[in-house]
DNA sequence: CTGAAAGCGCTAACAC
DNA sequence: GTGTTAGCGCTTTCAG
């Protein structure tokens, strides 16, 4: 196994077992219907290996038509876990199917996407992901239009743009109905500021829940905040004057910082206050104190289902629409207690 | 721009444009001793845009010998934010010098690992960069050897392999002297439990920083845990018992966790202990309350000075050692202040 | 200034 | 059972 500098071609394995390239083909590919004598064989693997043969998949592709590479483009690889979650998903169900993944971060940048884009389209992949890293509505850049695309974690207006998107209703009933079980009433609801399907999912699903608990819904329990952990620290105030036993919130960065003003307060969870979030981000939920009750962004799904739907792979069902939700499961740790009626109608006050 | 079925071929666009297909070649590859008159050109031009006409690369590198590739192996892309900065680092180095990046994922899996060597290798990539998620000693695969690679954020042992690392002991001392310069005289250090390049490095630091401002070292300041939220939520105790003004924590997460027990009793932050972390962790460090002081983990840079290692491009410096540190700056936010006498030697006591 | 021809590494008919 | 031939889409001498 030595290291030539240029590596063994198709042909010098031929020569070197004394056999013509279609033989050496037909058993590198193992063919069922080829006759090769065993012996053959044998002279042939034996090349293989004396010479360090690896098939060249690119001159295979240029002669089969078809390449083996799917791309993946997308928006913040480097700055969320997310993105990571979405390649991973991707890539195992894209191999599943002999299919390489070509990925490329563009970080938000449109001349980067265009070239990526013009870059796969060139290895002529035989589809693209488009993905982002948080759900939202998105252009289909032209370029994409060239090639056979699905939209990942985000999705477009126009008709028939096919997109993978995570069940954000389905997910903010998850996360409700975590409360209602341990028999909460009166549960907040701290949604976001900033426009996005997450926002007007999450609240439909409470609603939903709520609902479905024959509770009825309060505008007034329903509090706004920008979703990070400065906005969840920033309303406990508001929180703790609405006299609820149990919060929803938008996501788990800020119930994090929820966590650090109720601590402030003297305020316990899940003792005096229930807590849930959404997304499960790992480096924060898992590890907060106590743990936090979540609700999963179904990343590594949604790569794999972009994957599949790309392939053509899932079950069409003709006339339905092209935008498929998946599901986002209920992540249950420890910020979630049972509903004690003292702490209904008394908050505990807030220090000085 | 109608979209055919199957993409344009150069042939195609020379029979539309009247010409021949190296005609084509020759404006399309901008060659500049080909002496093309404007009116081809543009009959050429007319062609390819008419076609929506994209070069095959794959063509394209079969002819030319060498593939614009190079593999990028990961083992945890998924799971934390780091590799994804590897990642952007290295593709926009990559992309710089006209080559993409085919990326596998592996988390930690043998099998996918070796999967994924195999199939850069069949796309003759002109070299791997194999990274891990922190920084360790590694093995090479074997697979690995047939190509020209690099380690990223990890080493061998081995006379002559190329790694890129990132200096933890040069961090380690920007952590320290953050303290030293803002007073601090008296500084502990909770280090990790487990073994790594980063354990002992960071130590170094410390101790480096500690020597300069002319401090003695003093092992019982120095404390261990586990490097994760709950170990710093553990060492509190004991790192209260120890007097000090400022403490140096092996990364932020142990930070994070850190100051939970801290406010848990009562001690604030900056004011009754000054705190800095490790790695620069965004989600942590600049969203707990107060922001953390920090020293970033190099891992863009590391993706990027592993591309051109590669590549050849860094001043060899022949003798040198194949492994390179890269600098681990300091990021200030503010958990440190001034040290004041007054803590030094009435720690806050402990809140039952 | 432009075209014809060979060949990159491989596979797929079709011979023998 | 195994070899011959043609050709995938492209670049590159080398003619003219």
């Amino acid at each position: 196994m030595n290291q030539p500098s240029r590596p063994a071609t198709l042909k010098e394995v031929a020569e070197a077992a004394g056999v013509s390239p279609s033989t050496v083909s037909l058993v590198v590919n193992k063919k069922k219907d080829a006759r090769i004598s065993p012996e053959t064989r044998r002279r042939v693997r034996d090349a293989i290996r004396d010479l360090g043969y690896r098939p060249n998949a690119l001159a295979q592709t240029l002669v089969s038509g078809s390449s083996r590479f799917i791309g993946l483009v997308a928006d913040a690889i480097a700055t969320t876990p997310f993105a990571g979650q979405i390649i991973h998903g991707a890539q195992d169900e894209a191999w599943k199917h002999g299919y390489a993944l070509l990925i490329a971060n563009t970080e938000g940048n449109g001349d980067l996407e265009n070239d990526a884009i013009t870059m796969m389209l060139e290895h002529k992949v035989r589809g693209i992901l488009y993905s982002t890293w948080f759900h939202r509505l998105s252009e289909v850049p032209d370029a994409l239009r060239e090639a056979d695309f699905v939209l990942v974690n985000c999705f477009a207006t126009e008709d028939g743009v096919r997109a993978v998107v995570p069940d954000e209703a389905q997910g903010g009933r998850e996360a409700t109905e975590l409360l209602v079980r341990a028999g909460h009433r009166r549960i907040a609801f701290i949604n976001a500021t900033i426009p996005a399907p997450a926002k007007d999912g999450r609240l439909a699903g409470y609603r939903a829940a709520l609902d479905d608990a024959g509770l009825a819904f309060d505008p007034g329990l329903v509090l706004e905040a920008y979703p990070d952990q400065e906005g969840g620290y920033g309303a406990v105030d508001a929180l703790l004057s609405l006299g609820v036993t149990a919060v929803y919130c938008y996501n788990d960065r800020m119930a994090a910082g929820l966590y650090d003003g109720l601590r402030e307060r003297g305020v316990s969870v899940p003792g005096d206050l229930s807590v849930v979030g959404f997304d499960n981000q790992e480096v924060i939920a898992a590890h907060v104190r106590p743990p936090l009750s979540t609700v999963a962004l179904p990343h590594y799904e949604l790569g794999a289902a972009g994957i599949r739907m790309l392939l053509g792979l899932d079950s069409p069902s003709d006339g339905a629409s092209p935008i498929v939700k998946v599901p986002c499961p209920a992540v249950e740790r420890e910020s979630v207690g049972p509903h004690t009626r003292a702490a209904e109608f008394s908050p505990p006050p807030a220090s000085p």
